[in-house]
DNA sequence: GATGAATGAGGATTCATTCAT
DNA sequence: TATGAATGAATCCTCATTCAT
C-alpha cells in the first residue's frame, strides 16, 4: 500500500495520482508520529508541533492534511480499526457461537492482546471520549466500534437478553477489557504474561454464567477446575 | 499544608485560626471548584484559571494557597482519601474475612459506589497518573491508597498467594472496579443503580472462584444459581 | 536606638511614643530583611513579599511603613550612610589634607571597605541607579552622597582643579573603588584581604601623580614624563 | 544555534538559507531589540514581551527563535563578542609586548571604547552575572571571554607574577574599564571624550609600575618606594 | 506540497499593592 | 497595628493554527 509506482499517465489524473502517493505517506509518517506522541503524553497534553517534529515534517505540513488536531486522532483511529479489521476482523465475524466460552474468550482476546502491543495508540484511543469536549463522541470510532462489537458478540450468545441488560453487559466486558490491557501495557515480560492470563481469567469468569446460564444448558462447571 | 501558621506565640491555635477561616473556606472552595474543573476537563486540560473563575476568585487568590496546579489535585485527593476514610474507614478496616464473599463485597464496594457518586472527582483521582509525567506517582495518593488498601484486603482471602499474584489480582480487581464506577457514573436513575449490580457481580464473580479454592473449603457455591 | 524603654506619660504622646518603639523596631527587621534580600537578588528582582517573608511580618505590616518598594530601598540607603556617618564621618570631615596620599588613602578606603565587608547591602545601594527608571536619581541617596564626599575631599586636594574636572576625577575614582569593593566581597579570607591591598593600590596610583602636581611642590614623579 | 537545518539533500547551505533568510533577520531584529531594551532596564527587568514588542512581532515568534530570555542573552553576548573578534580581535591577538604601555594601552582600550559607544549593550553584558542567579556564569560569555583577555595580555607583561596575583591584577583592571566604559557612556560630547582619556589614564598608571618593574628595567619609578 | 515564520490568545505563575478583619 | 486574604496586571512561555514563499 505504502508503494505505488505511480506511472506516468497522461495529465488530467497523474498529478493528483503522483501527489496522492506522496501524501499518503506522509500521512503514515504523521499517524506514525501522532501513535507515538499520543502514547506519550495523552491526547490533550499532545502538541501538534510535537507531532510534527516527530515527524520530522515542519507544522504548515501536518495542516495539509489534517484541519486539526483531533482529526489526527480521529483519522488515526480510523486506520487502526481498518488494520484491525484487516487483520482480525474476518476470524471476528466467523465467531462460532457454539464453541465453549473460554476458546472463545481466546479467538477474540489474543488477537485483541496481541494487536494493542503492536500498537499501543490503540489502547489509548480505545478509552474514547472520557472527558467531554475532548474527542467528540460520534468521532471516536474506535471506542463505539469495539462496544458495538463486543455487543453483537454477546448478542449472539444472549438472544434473550433485553436491549439494555445486552449493552450493558456489553459495556462492562469492554471496560475491563480495557483496564486490563492497560495494565499488560504497564508490565513487560512474563509479568505482562502474567496480566493476559489474568484478564482472560477475569472476562470468563465474568461472562461464563451467562453464557452458560442462557442457550446451552450444557454440563459447563467452574473455569478453573 | 498550605498553611503553616508558626506564630510564636503560646497560645492554641484558636486565635491563630480565626483568620484563617476565611483562607480555609477559600481552600474549601477552590477545592471544590478544581473538583467540578477536574470532572469536566480532567486534570490536563484544566486550567488554574477556570478553577479560580469557578471559584469566583482572581487567579493570585489561588496561588496564595496552592503552589501549583498538582498540589491542587494532591490537596483534593487527600481531602478527598480522608473524607473517605472518615466516612467508611471505619468499616473498611473492621472488614470480617469470615463473611461469604457478596457480603464482603457489598460492604466494601456499596459504600465506594456511593462515595464516588458524591464525590466525582474522587473517580478522576482514583484513575492515576495514567500518563507518565502528569501527577507524579508519590503524589498520586487515591489511585496508591486504594490499590494497596484492596491489595491487603485480598491477602487476608489469600493468606498462600505469591506476592507478584496478589498485586496482579489486586491490580486487575481495582482496574476493573474504576471502570465500573465509569460507567455508573455515566449513567443515571435506573440505569445507574442496573449498572452498580453489575459491577458487584462482575467482582463476586472474579474473586469468587479465587476465594472459594482459598482458605474455607466451605460448601460455598457459585453466585449466581 | 532601637531600645526605647517607653515611659508611661499623660496621654496625648504617650501611645505615639509606644507605638514609634514598636514601629522602630520593626522597620529595623524589615529593613535588615531588605538588606539580606537585595544582596542575594538584587534590587529588582527582590520581591516585597519575600522581603516581608525574611523579616517574619506579613506583606501588609511592611506596607504600613513604606509605600512602596523603592521606599525601602531609599530608606535602607539613608540608615545605611546614617550609621556610616555616625562610625566614621567624623573622621572623614577631619581628614587632614597635609597627610601624604597613602595615609590618607588608608584613613578613608580602610572604614569604607570595612563597613562594606559588615554591611554588604552597602555596595549594592552604592552602585545607584544603573538603570533608569529603577530608583530614582534623587532618591539614590547613598551614591549621590558618597560620590558628593569624594568629590569634596579630592576638592581640597585640587583647589586649582575646574570643577568639570575633579568630577569626572571623582567619578572615576568613585567608580573604580566601587568595582574594587565588589571584587573584595566577592572573595573570602587572604584573597579578599589581598584584592582589599589592591584596591589601595589602584586607587594610590591613580591619584597620586594628580596630588603630587597639585599643592605641594615635592619631588614626586610622574609615570608619564 | 537556534537553527539546524539538518535537510537530508546534498546540496550545499544555500538552499536551506533562502527560507532562513527571513528568519535570520528576525533574529537580528530581536537581539537589536533586546540590546535596546536590556540597555534601558537591565536583563532582569527586562521582559520577553517588550523585547518582541521593541522588534515588531509578537510573543510567539520571538519564542521560535530563542527558548527563553537567557538565551537570548547569550546569543546577543555571542554576536557581540563574535563582532568584537571580527573587527578588533586580530588587532588584540598581534600585541607587541614591546611597546610603551600608553601606546598599548592606546591599540587595546581605543577599539574597547569605541565598540562600547557602537554597541552599548555590550557594556551591560560585560558586567556580567553579578546577582547570582540571573545569567548563568558559563554563559556569561562576554565577561569571561574579555576579563580572560585582559588576563591573557597581562601575562604576557608580567610573566613572573603569580597565577593568582595575576587574576587579580586582570579582574581589577578590568573592573575599572568597566566602571569607566560605564561613566564614558552616560556621558556625551567632550565630556564623554574627557572620560574616555581619563579611563585610559587611569589605566595607565595602574597598570605602568608593574609593567615597569617587570621585564624591562628601565628607570621606572614607582609611588610606594 | 512543503517549509518555517507568524500569530495571538491562553496557560501557569508572580508580584506590588490594597483591603477587611 | 498586624495579619493574611485578595487583586489583577504582568511575566514567561506554549500551542493550535495560518500565511507567505
Amino acid at each position: 500500500m505504502p508503494e505505488a509506482p505511480d506511472t506516468e499517465e497522461q495529465a488530467g489524473p497523474a498529478q493528483p495520482r503522483r501527489r496522492q502517493a506522496r501524501g499518503e505517506r506522509r500521512i503514515a509518517q504523521l499517524l506514525e508520529a501522532a501513535a507515538g506522541v499520543f502514547c506519550r503524553s495523552g491526547y490533550t497534553a499532545a502538541s501538534t508541533n510535537a507531532i510534527a517534529r516527530e515527524a520530522g515534517v515542519s507544522p504548515g505540513t501536518l495542516y495539509q492534511f489534517f484541519p486539526n488536531k483531533e482529526a489526527i486522532a480521529v483519522e488515526l483511529g480510523g486506520r487502526l480499526m481498518q488494520r484491525w479489521r484487516e487483520t482480525h476482523g474476518a476470524a471476528f465475524d466467523a465467531i462460532d457461537p457454539s464453541l465453549p466460552l473460554d476458546e472463545l474468550l481466546d479467538s477474540v482476546l489474543d488477537p485483541l492482546i496481541e494487536f494493542n502491543c503492536e500498537n499501543p495508540a490503540f489502547a489509548v484511543l480505545m478509552h474514547g471520549s472520557e472527558i467531554p469536549g475532548r474527542i467528540t463522541e460520534e468521532h471516536d470510532a474506535v471506542h463505539s466500534a469495539l462496544l458495538e462489537r463486543v455487543e453483537r458478540i454477546l448478542g449472539d450468545f444472549l438472544p434473550d437478553a433485553a436491549p439494555a441488560e445486552l449493552s450493558r453487559i456489553a459495556n462492562m466486558t469492554f471496560s475491563s477489557v480495557k483496564g486490563g490491557l492497560e495494565l499488560i501495557l504497564a508490565h513487560e515480560g512474563t509479568e505482562r504474561d502474567a496480566y493476559k492470563v489474568e484478564l482472560k481469567t477475569m472476562v470468563q469468569r465474568y461472562l461464563g454464567p451467562l453464557v452458560d446460564a442462557a442457550p446451552e444448558p450444557a454440563d459447563a462447571r467452574t473455569h478453573t477446575p
